[in-house]
DNA sequence: CGCATTTGACCGGCGC
DNA sequence: GCGCCGGTCAAATGCG
């Protein structure tokens, strides 16, 4: 069942479509840009609109005809926040992030021990020592949760859980607030890896999976996904897919530090950098963020105006 | 038999 | 304090 349109994907990740060049998309962000934002009212459009805000419908069919490159992100769907969105007819990848960003994260790359590792181990083995708090070895009382990096990513698929090179196991489902679908919760099944990712569908448009990473994985490669031969080691196809994605990563705008919405048009398994100075999309013009402060220096703040930043706060929670 | 999924219960955070 | 809700646990169940 729908192996075609995994395989399809997984052709791209390998390289059997190779990926195309930040050149051959820019020209494609540009357009359409305007169009999109002139349809949006300022409002409460939520992290869907972003898609249309960007025009990335204008990607590359290479990209836009793989099924899991779709659409944008939003974390947290409210029936309020997503019932104007139109459901793009061509996909594209957007994601959103929260928490710290990582400097130079990249999940995907052989573990070169980025500071974050330790202090992520050292917060799953907290989380596995939770023994120690209550019969049911759930956190003990006045500890707050700590959050990782989280990257959301809409994808317009007919499968709820897409085939990423990663191995998950499934924790737990929830019925969703104002959504008939319900939200998968999965762990990364590699041990020390607490890598863990939410799914589910769009109640505006139930061919959208929003898929919400949260955490690096600590181990070097994707794992082979059973019966699976596409994946065998991270390819140098894969490398570059991920340089590639480092190059396509867009930073759209950001207010507070700890709030880095991206861009980019890697596939979910694939969550984007952490903020450094990346050129940003932005109405036809060039944007730029500050890894430091996460101080968008835009030319124009017109993002930030349309999709206002508490409302996308409240979706990353 | 081992592993993945399902599902009800439980907990913490948050708003009122 | 209470209730709601998101997130997690873990026993039961399913499946290859």
């Amino acid at each position: 069942m729908m192996t075609e349109k995994i395989e399809e994907k997984l052709d791209f990740m390998t390289g059997a479509i190779s990926p195309f060049s930040l050149d051959a998309i820019e020209p494609s962000f540009g357009g359409g840009f305007f169009d999109l934002a002139a349809d949006i009212d300022a409002g409460d459009r939520g992290s869907f609109g972003f898609v249309d805000l960007l025009g990335i419908h204008d990607l590359p069919q290479v990209l836009l005809d793989t099924e899991s490159y779709g659409a944008s992100a939003a974390p947290a769907l409210e029936s309020s926040e997503t019932q104007n969105f139109p459901a793009t007819p061509n996909s594209s990848s957007i994601s959103s992030s929260s928490s710290e960003p990582s400097p130079d994260a990249d999940p995907t790359m052989p573990a070169s021990d980025p500071p974050e590792a330790e202090d992520e181990s050292a917060e799953h083995d907290q989380a596995k020592k939770m023994g120690s708090s209550d019969s049911k070895g759930r956190k003990k009382k006045g500890q707050k949760r700590q959050r990782e990096p989280r990257f959301a990513f809409l994808t317009k698929s007919e499968v709820d859980h897409l085939e990423d090179g990663y191995r998950w196991r499934k924790y737990g489902q929830k019925a969703v607030k104002n959504s008939p679908f319900p939200r998968s919760y999965y762990r990364c099944t590699s041990a020390l890896c607490g890598v863990k990712k939410r799914v589910e569908r769009s109640s505006n448009d139930p061919s959208v999976v929003v898929t919400t990473y949260e955490g690096q994985h600590t181990h070097p490669s994707p794992i082979i996904p059973r019966g699976n031969h596409h994946f065998s080691a991270p390819s140098p196809e894969l490398v570059d897919l991920h340089r590639f994605q480092l190059q396509s990563s867009y930073v759209l705008s950001s207010q507070p530090s700890n709030f880095h919405p991206v861009v980019t048009a890697a596939p979910p398994s694939l969550p984007p950098p952490a903020p450094r100075p990346i050129p940003v999309l932005g109405f036809g013009e060039r944007t730029y963020c500050d890894s430091a402060t996460g101080i968008g220096l835009r030319d124009h703040g017109l993002l930030q105006d349309l999709i206002p930043s508490d409302v996308m706060m409240k979706r990353e929670q």
